[in-house]
DNA sequence: TACTTTTGCATCGTAAACGATATAAAAAGG
DNA sequence: CCTTTTTATATCGTTTACGATGCAAAAGTA
């Protein structure tokens, strides 16, 4: 019985656990807008900025273009965005937001963050504490992206 | 511009970089076992206690049984575990580590902590500072698990 | 006991993630 | 200018996750 083999011990079991469950709170929130949590972060990647190519909403992300493009894919679908080949590089698509993309910010602004905030409400955790944890997570995030 | 619908004030976001960050840091270490992360795990809940239904392990793992059943039939292809109906109750499947899922568990003790801690070792966090991120994440997990 | 509900697990469909590979366009080198 | 290399996306295959549904066994109830 190897106690570093142990899931109590394993801060990384917490990360993967915290991370699944918080996508679950999201989903109800996200669903009534008919998105995903992942097409969530990318409407706020293009709310922060639009007309971006698909590598820089990747690298934002931290995810590979292989994940992004597929949902990119989807998200064109359902008239969240467009894609157009660039004209200065033709081998970028030039990431656009429609106007239902645009439109989606103000809904989630109204319901999204409050909704967190409400499940989260039995959270013992400070404002200094979610600070703190944040800075943690940075740390972490950047010693193991390369 | 809402600040509240920015990436870099989400500990959402973080949470699910860090979790996918890390996965991808145990991919290395654990491919050399011929096992996934979320595989590792399950061998971790059965190298605790051995001969465990489907359930138990999906509980322990905080996960649906629709995920955890396909990850123990591959599980079992690879002769990790074997499954066996349960005799006191017929509807459970009790899991049990074969030989070579219990091997394995040495292996993975030799490997594997050491391997995650180098690849952590740029990380400024201090033990305690450890600690207080398990706890805090504790605290967010059980907020959000109803 | 007969009927209803719950429980344990499996199956199906969909969306992520990501390694591996492919392709076209741009950049670099000779 | 031509060849080689790199870059930006896309496609494919596999494994997770998870909601929805199905089914058999167990538990609860009339």
């Amino acid at each position: 019985m190897h106690a570093e083999l142990q899931l109590d011990n394993q801060i990384c079991f917490r990360l993967y656990t915290a991370s699944r469950l918080v996508t679950q709170a999201y989903t109800p929130l996200l669903s009534s807008l008919d998105i995903t949590y992942p097409q969530y972060l990318v409407l706020m990647v293009l709310w922060e900025k639009d007309n971006q190519p698909v590598n820089d909403i990747a690298r934002r992300l931290l995810l590979e273009t292989n994940t992004v493009t597929p949902l990119l894919q989807r998200m064109e679908k359902q008239g969240l965005v467009v894609r157009k080949k660039g004209e200065l590089d033709k081998r970028q698509q030039i990431v656009s937001l429609t106007q239902k993309g645009r439109e989606l910010e103000e809904q989630a602004y109204a319901q999204v963050p409050t909704g967190m905030t409400d499940q989260l409400s039995s959270c013992p955790l400070s404002l200094d504490d979610y600070h703190r944890l944040a800075q943690d997570l940075d740390s972490m995030i950047d010693s193991l992206k390369k």
